[in-house]
DNA sequence: CCTTGACCTTCCTACGATGGGAAGCCCCAC
DNA sequence: GTGGGGCTTCCCATCGTAGGAAGGTCAAGG
């Protein structure tokens, strides 16, 4: 029942850093914390809770503003499902995107490492892409180069 | 013979941006431009391929840092490409870890949402895993919280 | 009662790569 | 010679996080 306690436990017992728990206060994305007399932020089982909700959120990739909606959302006891299901499936559209973008380096960059003899003489694939000329502009039907000269 | 473009003429033809190349030679990647009298920058053939030496490793998801590395390897003609393939496939691996963390999100996003019925009513898988406990530190042995009181 | 050390407060700085914009100079075409 | 577009530098913002300085607070132990 002690109940409150400062920020310095707050961050240990949720893994938000101190420094964190006040960037999302000053931000906006939690209330103002209530203070002892001397000004020490002081937090409930209920803020730390909510602090352990923001945590998660951010491990699973969300944004600051987007967790600002998820936690309107869950404090919102009427909500409908599909609000959150939306939420969390337009995250789950950006990280693939993301993700396909790692995985297109990824593939290009292995691809020429396979092709590259990797010892002690200079000549090498990876280099050789990197000044060669790439299209810049159009995306994928990659115009090669023009053979005739 | 004309060679030598202006800086926006040599953004278009890159695809690196005024902006990002004054950046890179502020910070030193790229070594100080020629002027004109009137301190225009001045680029020539040979710069230009740099420029897009520099653009078509971004587009791999190099740091500027690792660039630094490859633009100092691609001007060494002795260089051994195991030092070229060595960057590479750090990078490489980095880029799969990264994948790796975004997948991870991902398919708990996924999966979490594949439970959550998306219609008006307020029940939803989705607010109550990030509203569950989980364990901060402990790396996955999830420690249940302990029973009695 | 006073010191000590751990904690808290605010405020400023930085990162990495990028974009936006303002104020002022330069150059070319008309 | 004028207008408009390009160039210069300088400052600011982004996003989430961390570091540090300067100073107040608190509890424990002498």
């Amino acid at each position: 029942m002690s109940g409150a306690v400062t920020i310095g436990v707050a961050a240990k017992a949720t893994g938000v850093s101190a420094k964190m728990i006040r960037y999302y206060e000053e931000t906006g994305l939690l209330p103002p914390a209530d203070r002892t007399a001397s000004g020490y932020r002081l937090y409930g089982e209920e803020d730390l809770h909510t602090l352990r909700f923001v945590r998660r959120a951010r491990d699973l990739g969300f944004s600051v503003e987007d967790i600002a909606g998820l936690l309107a959302l869950w404090q919102d006891r009427g909500r409908a499902s599909a609000q959150v299901k939306a939420l969390a499936l337009h995250h789950v559209a950006d990280l693939r995107r993301r993700i396909a973008e790692l995985e297109a380096m990824a593939r290009t960059l292995a691809s020429l490492a396979d092709h590259c003899s990797g010892d002690s003489r200079p000549d090498c694939p990876i280099l050789d892409d990197l000044a060669a000329d790439h299209a810049p502009d159009p995306r994928w039907p990659h115009r090669v180069k023009p053979l005739s000269r």
